[in-house]
DNA sequence: AATTTATATCGTAATATTGCAATATTAAAT
DNA sequence: ATTTAATATTGCAATATTACGATATAAATT
Protein backbone atom coordinates (compact mmCIF):
# COMPACT_ATOMS: atom_id res chain seq x y z
CA UNK A 1 0.00 0.00 0.00
CA UNK A 2 1.62 2.91 1.14
CA UNK A 3 -0.93 5.47 0.28
CA UNK A 4 -2.48 7.28 3.85
CA UNK A 5 -6.11 7.18 3.25
CA UNK A 6 -7.02 10.45 4.83
CA UNK A 7 -10.75 10.03 4.71
CA UNK A 8 -11.32 8.90 7.99
CA UNK A 9 -9.84 11.95 9.60
CA UNK A 10 -11.39 15.14 10.45
CA UNK A 11 -10.43 18.03 8.12
CA UNK A 12 -8.73 19.23 11.06
CA UNK A 13 -6.10 16.28 12.01
CA UNK A 14 -5.29 15.54 8.22
CA UNK A 15 -4.36 19.55 7.58
CA UNK A 16 -2.25 19.43 10.75
CA UNK A 17 -1.07 16.23 9.54
CA UNK A 18 -0.09 17.61 6.12
CA UNK A 19 1.88 20.64 7.84
CA UNK A 20 4.04 18.13 10.36
CA UNK A 21 4.62 16.28 7.10
CA UNK A 22 6.15 19.19 5.28
CA UNK A 23 8.36 19.91 7.96
CA UNK A 24 9.51 16.09 8.67
CA UNK A 25 12.67 16.91 6.83
CA UNK A 26 15.86 18.58 8.26
CA UNK A 27 16.31 20.27 4.78
CA UNK A 28 12.68 21.65 4.90
CA UNK A 29 13.68 22.97 8.56
CA UNK A 30 16.69 24.73 7.70
CA UNK A 31 14.99 26.25 4.79
CA UNK A 32 12.22 27.74 7.46
CA UNK A 33 14.65 28.82 9.65
CA UNK A 34 16.67 30.56 6.76
CA UNK A 35 13.66 32.37 5.14
CA UNK A 36 12.86 33.25 9.32
CA UNK A 37 16.04 34.39 9.69
CA UNK A 38 16.73 36.66 7.05
CA UNK A 39 16.46 40.32 6.89
CA UNK A 40 13.48 40.65 3.63
CA UNK A 41 12.58 37.40 1.82
CA UNK A 42 13.83 38.49 -1.55
CA UNK A 43 16.65 36.06 -1.18
CA UNK A 44 17.92 33.63 -4.34
CA UNK A 45 20.48 31.92 -2.57
CA UNK A 46 18.65 29.57 -0.92
CA UNK A 47 20.39 26.26 -3.08
CA UNK A 48 24.15 28.06 -1.50
CA UNK A 49 23.10 27.73 1.69
CA UNK A 50 22.25 23.69 1.68
CA UNK A 51 23.80 20.32 1.23
CA UNK A 52 21.46 19.48 -1.67
CA UNK A 53 21.80 20.20 -5.31
CA UNK A 54 19.43 22.71 -6.76
CA UNK A 55 16.77 20.57 -8.47
CA UNK A 56 16.36 18.64 -4.87
CA UNK A 57 16.10 22.09 -2.95
CA UNK A 58 13.46 23.14 -5.55
CA UNK A 59 11.69 20.18 -4.75
CA UNK A 60 11.39 21.08 -0.87
CA UNK A 61 10.92 24.34 -1.61
CA UNK A 62 7.32 23.33 -3.56
CA UNK A 63 6.48 20.79 -1.10
CA UNK A 64 6.50 23.46 1.45
CA UNK A 65 4.72 25.27 -0.59
CA UNK A 66 2.46 22.82 -1.22
CA UNK A 67 1.84 22.70 2.32
CA UNK A 68 0.81 26.58 2.38
CA UNK A 69 4.03 26.64 5.14
CA UNK A 70 5.59 29.20 2.45
CA UNK A 71 4.44 31.77 -0.22
CA UNK A 72 6.43 32.31 -3.45
CA UNK A 73 6.32 34.92 -5.89
CA UNK A 74 7.62 36.00 -8.97
CA UNK A 75 10.69 39.05 -8.21
CA UNK A 76 11.94 39.51 -11.65
CA UNK A 77 14.79 36.74 -12.25
CA UNK A 78 14.61 34.90 -8.85
CA UNK A 79 11.71 33.87 -6.27
CA UNK A 80 10.49 36.10 -3.84
CA UNK A 81 9.96 33.08 -0.92
CA UNK A 82 8.76 33.74 2.27
CA UNK A 83 6.82 32.03 5.33
CA UNK A 84 3.05 32.08 5.50
CA UNK A 85 2.47 33.74 9.17
CA UNK A 86 -0.64 32.95 9.25
CA UNK A 87 -0.39 28.97 8.86
CA UNK A 88 2.77 29.38 11.27
CA UNK A 89 0.10 30.94 14.08
CA UNK A 90 -2.44 27.68 13.23
CA UNK A 91 0.38 25.28 13.96
CA UNK A 92 1.89 27.40 17.35
CA UNK A 93 -2.20 27.32 18.10
CA UNK A 94 -2.23 23.84 17.71
CA UNK A 95 0.87 23.13 20.06
CA UNK A 96 0.23 25.77 22.55
CA UNK A 97 -3.63 23.91 22.82
CA UNK A 98 -2.23 20.95 23.52
CA UNK A 99 0.60 21.72 26.11
CA UNK A 100 -2.18 23.78 27.88
CA UNK A 101 -4.26 20.64 28.05
CA UNK A 102 -1.45 18.74 29.47
CA UNK A 103 -0.46 21.19 32.01
CA UNK A 104 -4.28 21.01 33.33
CA UNK A 105 -4.04 17.04 33.45
CA UNK A 106 -0.99 17.53 35.20
CA UNK A 107 0.83 14.26 34.24
CA UNK A 108 -1.34 12.07 35.99
CA UNK A 109 0.06 9.34 34.72
CA UNK A 110 3.66 7.32 34.08
CA UNK B 1 17.81 7.09 -2.89
CA UNK B 2 15.28 7.68 -0.26
CA UNK B 3 17.36 8.08 2.68
CA UNK B 4 17.73 11.78 4.08
CA UNK B 5 20.88 12.74 5.20
CA UNK B 6 21.30 13.98 8.68
CA UNK B 7 24.23 14.73 9.33
CA UNK B 8 24.68 18.35 7.59
CA UNK B 9 22.19 19.51 9.48
CA UNK B 10 22.13 20.91 13.48
CA UNK B 11 21.01 18.32 16.18
CA UNK B 12 18.10 20.81 16.57
CA UNK B 13 16.92 21.14 12.92
CA UNK B 14 17.12 17.23 12.99
CA UNK B 15 15.24 16.70 16.33
CA UNK B 16 12.50 19.17 15.10
CA UNK B 17 12.63 17.22 11.50
CA UNK B 18 12.01 14.04 12.98
CA UNK B 19 9.12 15.17 15.68
CA UNK B 20 7.32 17.07 12.93
CA UNK B 21 8.08 13.71 10.74
CA UNK B 22 6.55 11.49 13.82
CA UNK B 23 3.41 13.76 13.65
CA UNK B 24 2.92 13.64 9.51
CA UNK B 25 0.34 11.02 9.65
CA UNK B 26 -3.47 11.86 10.36
CA UNK B 27 -3.73 8.52 12.23
CA UNK B 28 -0.83 9.57 14.56
CA UNK B 29 -2.33 12.87 15.36
CA UNK B 30 -5.62 10.90 16.16
CA UNK B 31 -3.34 9.17 18.29
CA UNK B 32 -2.04 11.82 20.23
CA UNK B 33 -5.43 14.00 20.37
CA UNK B 34 -6.88 10.80 21.93
CA UNK B 35 -4.16 10.29 24.58
CA UNK B 36 -4.76 14.00 25.26
CA UNK B 37 -8.18 13.92 25.70
CA UNK B 38 -8.72 10.53 27.52
CA UNK B 39 -8.94 10.93 31.31
CA UNK B 40 -6.43 8.21 32.69
CA UNK B 41 -3.94 6.81 30.07
CA UNK B 42 -4.42 3.54 31.11
CA UNK B 43 -5.94 2.95 27.66
CA UNK B 44 -6.23 -0.48 25.82
CA UNK B 45 -8.92 0.45 22.87
CA UNK B 46 -6.80 3.00 21.21
CA UNK B 47 -7.10 0.20 18.00
CA UNK B 48 -10.74 0.38 18.21
CA UNK B 49 -10.69 3.98 17.67
CA UNK B 50 -8.88 4.15 15.20
CA UNK B 51 -9.99 3.06 11.31
CA UNK B 52 -6.94 1.03 11.07
CA UNK B 53 -5.90 -2.63 11.49
CA UNK B 54 -4.17 -3.69 15.19
CA UNK B 55 -1.04 -3.83 13.58
CA UNK B 56 -0.70 -1.23 11.43
CA UNK B 57 -1.86 0.99 15.10
CA UNK B 58 0.66 -0.86 17.31
CA UNK B 59 3.12 0.25 14.21
CA UNK B 60 2.35 4.20 14.52
CA UNK B 61 2.40 3.66 18.24
CA UNK B 62 5.91 2.43 17.84
CA UNK B 63 6.46 5.83 15.27
CA UNK B 64 5.43 8.30 18.47
CA UNK B 65 7.53 6.37 20.69
CA UNK B 66 10.48 6.16 18.86
CA UNK B 67 10.17 9.98 18.24
CA UNK B 68 9.79 10.35 21.83
CA UNK B 69 6.22 11.61 21.12
CA UNK B 70 4.47 9.04 23.84
CA UNK B 71 5.91 6.91 26.60
CA UNK B 72 4.53 3.13 27.11
CA UNK B 73 4.65 1.19 29.95
CA UNK B 74 3.53 -2.02 30.66
CA UNK B 75 0.85 -2.03 32.91
CA UNK B 76 -0.70 -5.28 33.32
CA UNK B 77 -2.15 -6.97 30.35
CA UNK B 78 -2.51 -3.63 28.54
CA UNK B 79 -0.14 -0.71 28.07
CA UNK B 80 -0.05 2.51 29.72
CA UNK B 81 0.78 5.11 26.71
CA UNK B 82 0.43 9.10 27.37
CA UNK B 83 2.31 12.06 25.61
CA UNK B 84 5.51 13.50 26.84
CA UNK B 85 4.63 16.68 28.24
CA UNK B 86 8.32 17.77 27.59
CA UNK B 87 8.57 17.08 24.77
CA UNK B 88 5.02 18.70 23.61
CA UNK B 89 6.60 21.76 25.46
CA UNK B 90 9.49 21.86 23.40
CA UNK B 91 7.37 21.47 19.95
CA UNK B 92 5.23 24.12 21.41
CA UNK B 93 8.35 26.94 22.40
CA UNK B 94 10.00 25.78 18.81
CA UNK B 95 6.53 27.17 16.96
CA UNK B 96 5.80 30.37 19.52
CA UNK B 97 9.74 31.37 18.83
CA UNK B 98 8.69 31.28 15.15
CA UNK B 99 5.99 33.04 15.17
CA UNK B 100 6.81 35.49 17.60
CA UNK B 101 9.83 36.10 15.23
CA UNK B 102 7.54 36.70 12.41
CA UNK B 103 5.60 39.01 14.26
CA UNK B 104 8.51 41.22 14.73
CA UNK B 105 9.11 41.05 10.89
CA UNK B 106 5.71 42.26 10.05
CA UNK B 107 5.89 40.77 7.14
CA UNK B 108 7.94 42.92 5.19
CA UNK B 109 7.23 41.20 1.90
CA UNK B 110 4.76 39.26 -0.40
C1' DA C 1 -3.31 -26.12 31.79
C1' DA C 2 -6.18 -24.07 28.34
C1' DT C 3 -8.36 -19.86 26.87
C1' DT C 4 -8.89 -15.21 26.36
C1' DT C 5 -7.19 -10.48 25.80
C1' DA C 6 -3.97 -6.99 24.49
C1' DT C 7 -0.14 -5.91 22.09
C1' DA C 8 4.07 -6.79 19.19
C1' DT C 9 6.62 -8.66 15.30
C1' DC C 10 7.35 -10.65 10.67
C1' DG C 11 6.72 -10.74 5.94
C1' DT C 12 5.13 -8.61 2.02
C1' DA C 13 2.71 -5.69 -1.53
C1' DA C 14 1.63 -1.03 -2.97
C1' DT C 15 2.96 3.46 -2.92
C1' DA C 16 5.70 7.60 -1.47
C1' DT C 17 9.94 10.06 -0.63
C1' DT C 18 14.61 11.50 -1.41
C1' DG C 19 18.18 12.94 -4.33
C1' DC C 20 20.35 14.07 -8.54
C1' DA C 21 21.74 14.48 -13.61
C1' DA C 22 19.90 16.19 -17.62
C1' DT C 23 17.08 19.36 -19.55
C1' DA C 24 13.62 23.10 -19.87
C1' DT C 25 12.02 27.68 -18.87
C1' DT C 26 12.17 32.49 -18.27
C1' DA C 27 13.85 36.97 -17.35
C1' DA C 28 17.98 39.98 -17.14
C1' DA C 29 22.33 41.39 -19.02
C1' DT C 30 25.45 41.85 -22.72
C1' DA D 1 19.88 37.90 -30.64
C1' DT D 2 23.04 35.50 -27.46
C1' DT D 3 24.44 34.58 -23.23
C1' DT D 4 23.96 34.31 -18.40
C1' DA D 5 21.53 33.43 -14.07
C1' DA D 6 17.85 31.52 -11.31
C1' DT D 7 14.53 28.29 -10.87
C1' DA D 8 11.47 24.37 -12.44
C1' DT D 9 10.51 19.88 -14.52
C1' DT D 10 11.49 15.19 -16.04
C1' DG D 11 13.14 10.70 -15.41
C1' DC D 12 15.07 7.46 -12.65
C1' DA D 13 17.41 4.68 -8.88
C1' DA D 14 17.60 3.81 -3.95
C1' DT D 15 15.16 3.70 0.04
C1' DA D 16 11.18 4.58 3.27
C1' DT D 17 6.38 4.41 4.52
C1' DT D 18 1.83 2.54 4.88
C1' DA D 19 -1.17 -1.16 5.61
C1' DC D 20 -2.46 -5.73 6.79
C1' DG D 21 -2.66 -10.97 7.34
C1' DA D 22 -0.43 -14.33 9.84
C1' DT D 23 1.83 -15.34 13.79
C1' DA D 24 4.14 -14.60 18.31
C1' DT D 25 4.23 -13.12 23.06
C1' DA D 26 2.78 -12.45 27.61
C1' DA D 27 -0.31 -11.54 31.30
C1' DA D 28 -5.11 -12.34 33.12
C1' DT D 29 -9.02 -15.37 33.38
C1' DT D 30 -11.34 -19.57 33.50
Amino acid sequence: MGATNTEHYSDKQNQIATLAKALGHPARIAIMEYLLNVETCICGDIVNKLPLAQPTVSQHLKELKNAGLIKGDIEGNSICYCIDEKILNKLQTYFGNISSKLEIKKNNCC
